[in-house]
RNA sequence: GCCCUCGUAGCUCAGUUGGAUAGAGCACAGGAUUCCUAAUCCUGGGGUCACAGGUUCAAUUCCUGUCGGGGGCACCA
């Protein structure tokens, strides 16, 4: 709807321009707004107010410059108004509606391509293997795979992306915990370490894995495979090292399998899942170290090695070898995120948590330091989710070991509302998930209320076709039938569909979605309990059978783009 | 202590990048169904946009400070 009105805009502007009336030493962004008084007209722009400094001259006087040099040749608009200090209240012809909801049956909706297969990489969950997904990271799991979502829709080249911290001492634990587990599995009474992984759930990975990391621990060392549990337990101690590193590999490989499954039950996937261990391996990090060294960001002080990312804005220097000779995490996602340049992406987006907000300013120096403008790398942060039920918080003790998984939330209230309650929220604002409402079936939840008018709406489509009666094409479609006021609401919530979803992908906020998918439900519903589709009039119920249709395909273009499915039924 | 982030109706949250009288859902009170799904709709009350300054024709929005919630400040990952 915009881009239509901004066109005309653009061109009055312009016109005012050449003839002289207006200076415009700079052209002022279109902006508009809907109004929420139906009295200001479908569509308002305050451009004249912007004006008024930079021209010296009234608002008001502006905006009749330039409701003189509009020129509507199409017929879009059936009236103008300058009101109040000076803004420029648009209302259109039925012409234009029609138009709009022409638009919709288009494959991509009228979603208009903000870019011609430019190359983005969105990087999100990228939890370390060493524990089944907890709730916070189904969160950056859903809205990464949401702005995956939006990007390609509007004309991006997406690829998504899973980091694997497969290396490092997080791994170490990881394998020093599971080979415990697998000596209480042969029955030692034993402990995990300290500091170890406390979870269940690696008791139970030990326990079905036992024979076959034990004959792999074997085949390894080049030992006949133990017939009994006294046999293995002497293997494991003859050759704790070797063991240790089986027992890790196979826990993070089975770990990482189980989190694909997590993701793969929320509608989560990826297309590449990238290895620290191999990226260090390739020698992608030592490169990625050289060239700092070359461009001269790196120095040494105290027997380590540090990256000079103050240059670039960060709070203090980091380092990037530790004096033992080591590596540093941050050495590694240096490494990596070079990496993806040298992949050729135009744009980087990482989801993160947002406790590692502060890790933000260090990458965004090292990219900068290796030649990338800042604005190519972007950091979407998720915060905390709480779990409540009913109002009540559910208690999640990570000191046991035993938190909530992603899993359980999934399997309780679904992936539909699972997804949608993560992304009724902006990303970087906390979430309350309220288990009790998720899976209630009202309009209290607001998945039920969007997907039961999609449904509705189908049940409707059934009817038609029980009695005959086709949806006609836009050209039999008298619009200016539909005159009630639920109907124009109606027509206005579908015609912004495309601007909604170019300003979610813009911002990379996908909850902007959501909120239109339970605005247009709303629209919807009241329409619906307002004016009967199938009646008496064949050509009102044929328009409204074309707007119950364009509505039907929005719904299920939105929820597509958001990842949640739309019901034939309910 | 320093940095980031948030603070909007009783609750959960939007607010179109600075515009007209600040919105929605829930909760609460009342009402609507001989007819396409009442899992819906309609009506009503409810606000010092945390507070104090500043910039502006115009501030919930931008700047500064204060208070409060959350997070971050390792040669950890």
């Amino acid at each position: 709807m915009r881009q239509r009105l901004e066109g005309l805009l653009q061109h009055a502007l312009t016109r005012s321009k050449e003839g002289g009336a207006l200076k415009l030493d700079s052209l002022p962004p279109l902006i508009f707004e809907i109004p929420r008084d139906p009295r200001f007209g479908d569509l308002a722009s305050p451009v004249a107010l912007g004006l008024a400094k930079s021209e010296g001259q009234a608002p008001r006087a502006i905006a009749q410059v330039i409701v003189e040099h509009l020129d509507d040749a199409d017929g879009l608009l059936a009236g103008i108004e300058i009101a109040g200090p000076g803004y420029l209240n648009f209302r259109f012809a039925p012409g234009f509606w029609k138009q709009c909801l022409v638009d919709l049956e288009r494959e991509d909706c009228g979603v208009p391509r903000l870019a011609e297969g430019e190359r983005v990489l969105v990087e999100y969950v990228s939890a370390n293997p060493t524990g089944p997904l907890h709730v916070g990271h189904g969160r950056g799991a859903v809205l990464g795979d949401a702005v995956a979502r939006l990007l390609a829709v509007v004309g991006y080249d997406v690829t998504r992306e899973y980091y694997v911290n497969d290396a490092g001492k997080q791994i170490d634990t990881l394998a020093a915990s599971s080979l415990a587990r697998l000596e209480q599995a042969w029955g030692r009474d034993c402990e995990i370490p300290e500091d170890g992984y406390p979870g269940e759930y690696l008791v139970e990975l030990m326990r079905d894995q036992r024979d076959a990391v034990t004959a792999q621990l074997a085949e390894r060392v080049g030992a006949t495979e133990p017939a009994d549990a006294g046999a293995a337990l002497a293997l494991i101690d003859a050759h704790r090292d070797a063991a240790m590193e089986v027992c890790g590999g196979v826990a993070s490989r089975c770990l990482l399998d189980q989190i694909v499954a997590d993701m793969d039950a929320l509608a989560v996937s990826m297309d590449h899942f990238v290895s620290e261990r191999e990226l260090r391996q390739r020698g992608v990090v030592d490169g990625a170290l050289a060239e700092l060294a070359e461009r001269g960001f790196l120095y040494e002080e105290e027997g380590a090695k540090w990256f000079r990312s103050t240059q670039f804005g960060d709070e203090k220097d980091r380092v990037i070898e530790r004096s033992d000779g080591a590596l540093t995490y941050f050495a590694a996602d240096i490494g990596y995120h070079r990496e993806k340049l040298a992949r050729g992406f135009a744009e980087l987006i990482d989801v993160w948590g947002a406790d590692h907000h502060g890790y933000v300013a260090r990458v965004s120096a090292a990219l900068q330091a290796l030649g990338a403008d800042a604005e190519r790398f972007r950091v979407l942060l998720v915060q905390l989710v709480r779990l409540t039920r009913g109002g009540e918080p559910v208690r999640m003790g990570k000191r046991s070991g035993e938190f909530v998984t992603l899993r359980e939330v999934v399997d309780e209230v679904g992936s539909d509302a699972t997804r949608f309650f993560f992304l009724m929220r902006k990303g970087d604002s906390q979430l309350e998930f309220d288990l009790d409402l998720a899976v209630k079936q009202s309009s209290e939840n607001p998945v039920f209320y969007v997907q039961y008018a999609h449904a509705r709406i189908c049940s409707i489509l059934r009817q038609a076709e029980q009695e005959s009666l086709a949806v006609p094409e836009a050209d039999g479609v008298a619009i200016e039938r539909l005159d009630s006021d639920s109907e124009q609401e109606l027509i206005k919530s579908l015609a912004i569909y495309a601007d909604t979803v170019a300003e979610a992908a813009r911002e990379r906020e996908p909850h902007k979605i959501v909120f239109y998918l339970i605005d247009l439900a709303g629209s919807f519903h009241r329409f619906y309990n307002q004016q009967r589709v199938i009646g008496e009039d064949a050509d009102l119920s044929a328009a409204r059978l074309y707007l119950v249709r364009s509505t039907q395909r929005v719904l299920r273009h939105g929820l597509e783009l958001v990842g949640i499915g739309a019901p034939e039924t309910m």
